[in-house]
DNA sequence: CCATAGCGCAACCCATCAGTTGCACATCGA
DNA sequence: TCGATGTGCAACTGATGGGTTGCGCTATGG
């Protein structure tokens, strides 16, 4: 069974947040995004750890800091999924299943 | 601002059982439903019921049954936002942003 | 007309999660 | 060397969510 665990990762608007940020705004510590949040550190640490868990960003330490990183191989996964579920009711979806084929889809 | 209920919708296995079930299995009651599920009927409506929020699904009653109904427009919008944050770091993300552009301009 | 199938509402458990605070450890720079 | 900056770990609280049970209401159909 698949398990998308990707779908959990961008349930959250804080964690979406913190993607699109890394995505547009390049690599950053979680430090520095905390400065642009309304919430601590340690919060943004948990919310980057649920999205590492997700294989949605990754983490380089460089001395003292630690770098995190976005990395979107699964939401093209995450694509798929929905190509899948919705190509037989939308059109424009059933376009994207020749690209974006999950293995595990019947 | 945005606010992608999908996502949270998505989130929950059983709701994408559900619809998935929905999709390829055409529409069905809650009842039908709960009957191939190993949770409860009440269960199965409070998911339903996410699912209608996020406007994933629709609910058309039909003398005493209520018949639940796939509307994947959701998921193109999903798509979208997924294209917008990964397209500048995946080629086949980015190519999906001119069919599934959401007003999310920066 | 009445038993039955299907639905809605409400209260209630329990687990998970977002967020906080406090403190200890590591590293950089002057 | 020593203070400042950055990170890690742990415990705690409040809220949300998945799931259950119980009961009452509304259709259906013989």
């Amino acid at each position: 069974m698949t398990g998308e665990p990707v779908f959990a990762a961008l349930s959250d608007a804080t964690r979406r947040t913190l993607l699109t940020r890394l995505a547009d705004g390049g690599p950053a510590t979680a430090t520095q995004l905390a400065a642009e949040l309304p919430i601590t550190r340690q919060a943004v640490v948990k919310h980057l750890e649920a999205l590492r868990e997700a294989r949605l960003v990754t983490s380089a330490r460089a001395g003292r800091e630690v770098r995190y990183t976005v990395t979107p191989e699964p939401l093209a996964d995450a694509v798929g999924w929905i190509a899948d579920v919705g190509g037989q009711w939308d059109s424009r979806l059933a376009a994207l299943q020749a690209q974006f084929s999950s293995p595990r889809a019947k």
